[in-house]
DNA sequence: AGATTTTAGTTGCATCTGCAACCAATCTCA
DNA sequence: TGAGATTGGTTGCAGATGCAACTAAAATCT
C-alpha cells in the first residue's frame, strides 16, 4: 500500500537525488581525498595534515587563527591537528608578543616530510586530473571567489 | 638564513597552494556542508543524515552495500551512520533471501523527519547557489560522469 | 560434497570536523 | 583605571570517515 506519506517522501527524495548540492560536493570530497589520502598515505601523511603543512610552511610563522580563516578551519579544528603535527616534530610553536597568541613554524624534519611527500602529491594530483579533468581546480577557485563570509 | 631546504620547502608550498585539487575540494566541502548543516541543525538533522534518508527512501528496500556505492561511502561508514539512524527508529533493518545482505527502509517517523527537514534543505540549497552560482551542481556532476571506478 | 574464495556486514582504531563552554590575555571605553 | 567586551586558544562532546581485521553466509571450483 503507498500512502500519502510515501508518496511525499518519495517525490522529496527524488528532487534530492537530482539536485542537492552538498550531496554531490561531499561525494566528489570523498572521491578526490581519497585518491590523495592512498597516494601520500606511504608518506606517512594525511591530504589534511599535507595541506596544513603546506600553509604554514607558506605563511609561517602563522598563527593557528589565520591558518583556520584561509583554509575556512573551525578553530578547535586547527587547534588538534596542529598539535598531532606538533607531536610528531613537524610543527614549532612559538610565542609572540600578543599572550593570546601563538606561532606555528615547520621544523626541518616537517619540511623534509612535506618536500619528500611532494612527488606522491603530485602523482595524486595528476590521477585526479585525470579522473575530473585538469580544469577542476580553477572550477572550484571560480565558485569559491571572494565569497566565504559565513 | 635561508637555507637550501627553506627554499625547496618555500616553492613546494607555493605550488601546492596555487595548484592543489584536493585542497580546493576540501574546502569548497567544509564551507557548502557548513551552509547545510547549520539550517538542518533546526531539524534534528545533519546534512550526512539527510543524503542517507533520501537514498534509503529512494532506493529502499536497499541494501547497505548498494548505499556505499551509490554515495561513495565506506562499508564501514554505512554501518555506522545507517545504526545511528536505526537507534533513532528513522530505518528500519529487514532481513532478505541472502543471509549475509539486509535491506533498509524508512520507517514512518523516518519519512516524517526526511519530509519535515525538506523545507531546511531547500533554503540551504538557496543560500548555497547565491554563494556558490546556481550551476554548481551540474558542474560538479560533469566532473563524476561515469568515473568513478576506485 | 568439501575446500577455497568471495561477499556483506561489524568492530577496533585513528583521524577529521564542528559546536558549546570555558580560560586567559587584550582591548575598549566610560 | 577598572568593568565589560572581544579575541585566541583549549577541552568535552558527538558525528563522519576510512582501513584492517574479523565473522558469517553464499558462491565457486574440484
Amino acid at each position: 500500500m503507498t500512502t500519502k506519506r510515501d508518496q511525499k517522501a518519495q517525490a522529496t527524495a527524488q528532487e534530492i537525488a537530482a539536485e542537492c548540492i552538498a550531496f554531490r560536493v561531499r561525494r566528489l570530497n570523498r572521491t578526490v581525498s581519497h585518491i590523495y589520502d592512498q597516494t601520500l598515505g606511504a608518506q606517512g601523511v594525511t591530504i589534511s595534515q599535507f595541506g596544513l603543512l603546506a600553509a604554514i610552511q607558506l605563511l609561517g610563522p602563522v598563527q593557528p587563527r589565520e591558518i583556520g580563516e584561509k583554509l575556512q578551519l573551525e578553530k578547535s579544528t586547527v587547534c588538534r591537528n596542529v598539535r598531532l603535527m606538533v607531536d610528531k616534530k613537524w610543527v614549532q610553536v612559538h610565542g609572540s608578543e600578543d599572550g593570546r597568541a601563538k606561532l606555528l613554524t615547520l621544523t626541518r624534519s616537517g619540511q623534509d616530510v612535506f618536500v619528500a611527500a611532494a612527488p606522491a602529491w603530485e602523482a595524486a594530483q595528476k590521477n585526479t586530473k585525470a579522473l575530473v579533468g585538469a580544469d577542476v581546480g580553477s572550477i572550484v577557485d571560480r565558485l569559491l571567489e571572494e565569497k566565504h563570509s559565513s
